[in-house]
DNA sequence: GATAGTACTTTCCTAAAGGAAAGTAAGATT
DNA sequence: AATCTTACTTTCCTTTAGGAAAGTACTATC
């Protein structure tokens, strides 16, 4: 029999992993979570917060996380009309991972700036 | 005096999330990284353990893990010549965003379904 | 009537990511 | 001598992400 060397499998946890990064995936989509999530609820507040961010490219990330039903565009039939975004309940389950990211990045600015 | 609405600060969480990012971007460094750790070693074992990854892109990918220090790619003085990928200590640290992934993917692909 | 603010959209462009297919260099095997 | 295996590289191409700048529609305010 011919020796043949199988590769070890571990498709259960890179294919959930694919799963959440085809959710959150790209630059923006994270920090707009964390900023809504603290109370940025307005378009430009939204914008501000959130440094080197274009108008075009938060409009478009809002609609994606619209989309994943992970924040809500509410428009408030007053005069003015004014909208605001907030997070959907379902958008809390993303603190570990948001909280893991933080930690690891802190940690990494350290190890990087001693190397 | 004028009222001026003043977006609320979240750069605390952004920044270092946005730092991690950075370093674990796209589609295919984190599948990488748990190949790797699983016991993968081999370019091709790495290959046939991920699907749909073409050796270019597993190519470009692990010179970028090895730069971040996050792999270490070993050429072993036999003969055949013999190459070997190894997880760093460091990419350990990781671990728990991968599993914050992994948890987050498999509980989604539930949400997703029951839709 | 002019200016300012809000929440975007539009246009144009560049860079990076990703993929398909074939090629290659070196040694090993038959 | 021919084929196989390993670890890639090369070429060519398409898609996606991202960014700069300006514009727009509406309302409010001076």
């Amino acid at each position: 029999m011919a020796q043949k060397k199988q590769h070890c499998d571990c498709l259960s946890t890179i294919k959930p992993v694919r799963d959440t990064l085809d959710v959150i995936n790209g630059k923006w989509k994270l920090p707009i979570i964390i900023s809504v999530g603290v109370g940025n609820d307005r378009f430009t507040d939204i914008q501000e917060s959130i440094p080197g961010i274009t108008p075009k490219v938060l409009a478009k990330e809002l609609k994606d996380l619209e989309q994943h039903k992970l924040i809500t565009r509410i428009v408030a039939d007053e005069y003015p009309v004014k909208i605001t975004y907030k997070l959907e309940p379902y958008a809390d389950t993303l603190t570990p991972i948001i909280y893991a990211l933080k930690d690891w990045g802190e940690n990494h600015r350290k190890v990087v700036t001693e190397r």
